[in-house]
DNA sequence: CCTGGCGTCTTAT
DNA sequence: ATAAGACGCCAGG
C-alpha cells in the first residue's frame, strides 16, 4: 500500500520532472535520462559512474527510437526539453509549480503563433538572455506546460492509459487526492480540459504544429544529424528540434570550444558552424542567423584571431580562426564559468551529453575513483589525444587518468594527433595556430617574430596554455581557487552546481506536494515523511526509503541516498543530501539503470511486499 | 546566388 | 561600460 503509493509518486515525481505524461515505460527511461544527467552533473565530470550512465544513456538513446507505427502518443514526448529550459532559469528558488507553470504558459503563448510559417520568425528569434528553443519546441513546451500536470490526473485515473491498467483500485482514491492537491492549478485549470486525459489532443493526435512529419524549416546543415540523433529518420528534424534547446553557452564560448577541441587549433569558419551543429542539434534547425553572430563573434572577440589559410592568398575569405594565446585563459575561465551555470541543461541541449566534458576540457579524473586501467585492445585508436588542443600535458600524464575512460567512451572519434607534435606542415601556424599564428596579428605579448615555430613560443608560453588550456589539471597556482575547488572536492562540486539543481528543488516541491497528498490519504506515511520533509530539508529521498523495500538495485539506490541523507543544513544541506542520493544512484546506473524504467512501471507489484 | 568578414544597433548586466 | 546577440551590408567567388 504505501510503498505503493510512494513508487507511484516516485513515478509521477520523476514524469512530471520530464514533462511526460504517461506511466509508460518510455517516459520514464526518458525521465530517467533526464535524471541521469542531473547525475553526471553531479559527479561532474567522466567518472567511472558518468561512463556508466553514459553507456546507458546511449543505449537508451537506441532504445527510445520510436517507431513510427507504435502509438501516437510516443511521438509526442519528445524527450526533455522543457522544464530544463522553462523552469531553470527562474528564480528557482522559490519557483513554484504555479509560476512555473505560468511562465511556460505565457512564453509558449508569446510564440506559438510564429510557428506556422517561415515569415514570421520574430518569436523565434534567438533572444540573447532567454533560452531558446528551435521551432517545434515551442509548442512542446506549451503542451508540457499543461501536461505535466495533467499528468498527476491522468496518471492517476486507471483508465486512462494502457498502462495504468495495471494500477490497483486503490489508485482511484488516490486519485482524487492528488486532484485535490492542486485544486487551483494555475493556466492549467484554465482550461478544464487539461484535467481531462483525452483532452489532450496533443497526445493522441497531436497538435498539427506539432504533428510529426513535417515541416521544418529546410536547412543546409543536415549533414551529420542521424548519427546522434535520438529518433529516426522523419522523425528526426523534428525531434532534433523539439528536443535541444538552444544551448545556454554564448557564441564565443561554443566557438571557443570548437577551436580548441580541433585537431589543429584553428578552424575555418564552416567548420565552426559544422561543431555546433554536430554537439549541439539546436542549430541544426535554428533560424538563419546564428551564423551571422558566429562570425561577428569571431571578428569581434579579440580570443579568436584570423589566420591566413593557404599560402597567404589574401583576403577576405577562407581565412582559418585561432584561438588568441594571450586570451585563451580568461576564455577558458569563462567556460568553467558557464560550465558551472547549468551543466544539466547544457547536456541537454547536446547531441552526446557525455561530450560535455572533452569539449570543455578533460576533468582530473584521477580525483575519482576511477577503475584501474582495463588495459585494452582499441586503445591506440582512442588514445585521450582525441582532443589534442586541450591538452598540453604530456601523454604520459594524461594516459593514465583518461584512458580507461576515455578509450572506451570515445571510441568512436577519429584519431588525432597530439596538438603538441611539431607540425609537420609547412605552415605552423595552421598545425599550431594556438600560438599565434602568424605574424600578421602580433597578438597580445607574443613576439610574433618567433613566428614560425612553435619552439621558440611554445617555451614561452607553455605555462599559460598549459593551464588554461588543459583543463586546469596541474597544480598550476594559476588555476583558480573555484576550478581547484571544483576539481578535488565533491562537496564543493553541489555547492557549485547548485544553480543546476533547480530541477530538483522544483522536484522537491513538486515531491512535497505530493507528499501532502499522501498525508491526507495516509496518515502513516504521513509521519515518517513529515520529519524529514521540513522546508528546510527536502529529504526526498529519505521517505522512499522507509517505504521501499530491499528490491533489487533500485532499492539499493533508495537506501544509500539514505545514508547519506544526513548532512549539513540548509541549501547546502539539501544539495549535499541530493548529491548521496545521487551517488545512491550510480549503483543503479551500474548494474542496471534500463531496469529502473521497468521497475518503477511495475513498482506497484513488487513493492507490495513491504 | 552563397559565403564570409565585419559593422551597427539593441538589450541586459 | 561592457557583453552578447540579432541583423545588415558588402565583397568575393
Ligand atoms: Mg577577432
Amino acid at each position: 500500500m504505501k510503498p505503493r503509493r510512494f513508487l507511484f509518486n516516485l513515478q509521477t515525481m520523476l514524469l512530471v520532472k520530464a514533462g511526460r505524461q504517461h506511466h509508460t515505460k518510455e517516459n520514464l527511461s526518458l525521465a530517467l535520462r533526464d535524471l541521469i544527467l542531473t547525475v553526471m552533473e553531479v559527479q561532474e565530470g567522466p567518472t567511472d559512474v558518468s561512463y556508466q550512465s553514459s553507456r546507458f544513456w546511449c543505449r537508451m538513446s537506441q532504445s527510445l527510437t520510436f517507431s513510427p507505427s507504435s502509438k501516437s502518443h510516443h511521438q509526442t514526448s519528445p524527450p526533455q526539453t522543457k522544464e530544463g529550459s522553462c523552469f531553470t532559469q527562474e528564480k528557482s528558488n522559490t519557483l513554484s509549480l504555479r509560476t512555473a507553470a505560468v511562465s511556460r504558459r505565457h512564453s509558449a503563448d508569446g510564440m506559438i503563433s510564429s510557428r506556422s510559417g517561415r515569415g514570421d520568425l520574430d518569436a523565434d528569434r534567438f533572444h540573447p538572455y532567454q533560452r531558446q528553443f528551435s521551432d517545434g519546441a515551442v509548442t512542446e513546451c506549451l503542451q508540457q506546460c499543461s501536461s505535466s500536470f495533467s499528468s498527476l490526473h491522468e496518471v492517476c485515473s486507471p483508465g486512462s492509459h494502457s498502462h495504468s491498467s495495471d494500477m490497483p483500485p486503490s489508485w482511484d482514491q488516490y486519485n482524487g487526492s492528488i486532484q485535490n492537491s492542486y485544486p487551483e492549478l494555475p493556466g492549467i485549470p484554465v482550461d478544464p480540459p487539461c484535467f481531462l486525459s483525452q483532452s489532450y489532443p496533443s497526445y493522441s493526435s497531436a497538435s498539427p504544429q506539432q504533428q510529426v512529419s513535417s515541416r521544418l524549416y529546410p536547412n543546409k546543415d543536415q549533414s551529420s544529424t542521424s548519427k546522434y540523433s535520438l529518433s529516426s529518420q522523419s522523425h528526426q528534424d523534428d525531434t532534433t528540434q523539439s528536443i535541444f534547446p538552444k544551448p545556454i553557452y554564448s557564441y564565443s564560448i561554443l566557438i571557443f570550444m570548437a577551436l580548441k577541441n580541433s585537431k589543429t587549433g584553428s578552424l575555418p569558419v564552416s567548420e565552426i558552424y559544422s561543431f555546433m551543429t554536430e554537439h549541439f542539434p539546436y542549430f541544426k534547425t535554428a533560424p538563419d542567423g546564428w551564423k551571422n553572430s558566429v562570425r561577428h563573434n569571431l571578428s569581434l572577440n579579440k580570443c579568436f584571431e584570423k589566420v591566413e589559410n593557404k599560402n597567404g592568398s589574401t583576403s577576405r575569405k577562407g581565412c582559418l580562426w585561432a584561438l588568441n594565446p594571450a586570451k585563451v585563459e580568461k576564455m577558458q575561465e569563462e567556460l568553467h564559468k558557464w560550465r558551472r551555470k547549468d551543466p544539466v541543461t547544457i547536456r541537454r541541449s547536446m547531441a552526446k551529453p557525455e561530450d560535455l566534458d572533452r569539449l570543455l576540457g578533460e576533468r582530473p579524473e584521477r580525483l575519482r575513483s576511477v577503475p584501474p586501467n582495463p588495459k585494452s585492445g582499441t586503445l591506440t585508436r582512442a588514445t585521450p589525444v582525441y582532443n589534442p588542443s586541450a591538452f598540453t600535458c604530456t601523454p604520459a600524464e594524461l594516459r593514465p587518468a583518461c584512458q580507461p575512460i576515455c578509450q572506451s567512451l570515445y571510441a568512436h572519434l577519429q584519431p588525432q594527433q597530439p596538438f603538441y607534435l611539431p607540425p609537420a606542415v609547412t605552415h605552423p601556424s595552421n598545425s599550431f595556430a594556438l600560438f599565434s599564428p602568424c605574424g600578421q596579428q602580433p597578438a597580445a605579448g607574443i613576439p610574433s617574430s618567433t613566428g614560425s615555430l612553435n619552439s621558440p613560443v611554445a617555451g614561452k608560453i607553455p605555462p599559460v596554455y598549459n593551464n588554461a588550456l588543459q583543463c586546469d589539471y596541474s597544480v598550476e597556482p594559476r588555476t583558480t581557487m573555484q576550478e581547484f575547488l571544483l576539481e578535488g572536492d565533491t562537496t564543493y562540486d553541489i555547492d557549485m552546481l547548485n544553480p543546476s539543481l533547480t530541477d530538483l528543488q522544483l522536484q522537491g516541491n513538486l515531491w512535497e506536494e505530493l507528499r501532502v497528498d499522501s498525508l491526507v490519504a495516509e496518515p502513516q506515511v504521513s509521519t515518517s515523511s513529515s520529519a524529514t520533509f521540513v522546508p528546510q530539508n527536502h529529504h526526498i529521498q529519505s521517505s522512499g526509503l522507509h517505504v521501499v523495500p530491499p528490491i533489487s538495485q533500485t532499492s539499493a539506490v533508495v537506501a544509500s541516498g539514505r545514508c547519506e541523507a544526513e548532512y549539513e543544513d540548509g541549501d547546502e544541506g539539501r544539495n549535499v543530501e541530493q548529491h548521496g542520493c545521487f551517488n545512491g544512484l550510480n549503483p543503479v546506473l551500474y548494474s542496471g539503470v534500463e531496469s529502473l524504467a521497468g521497475y518503477l512501471t511495475s513498482c506497484t507489484a513488487s513493492v507490495s511486499l513491504m
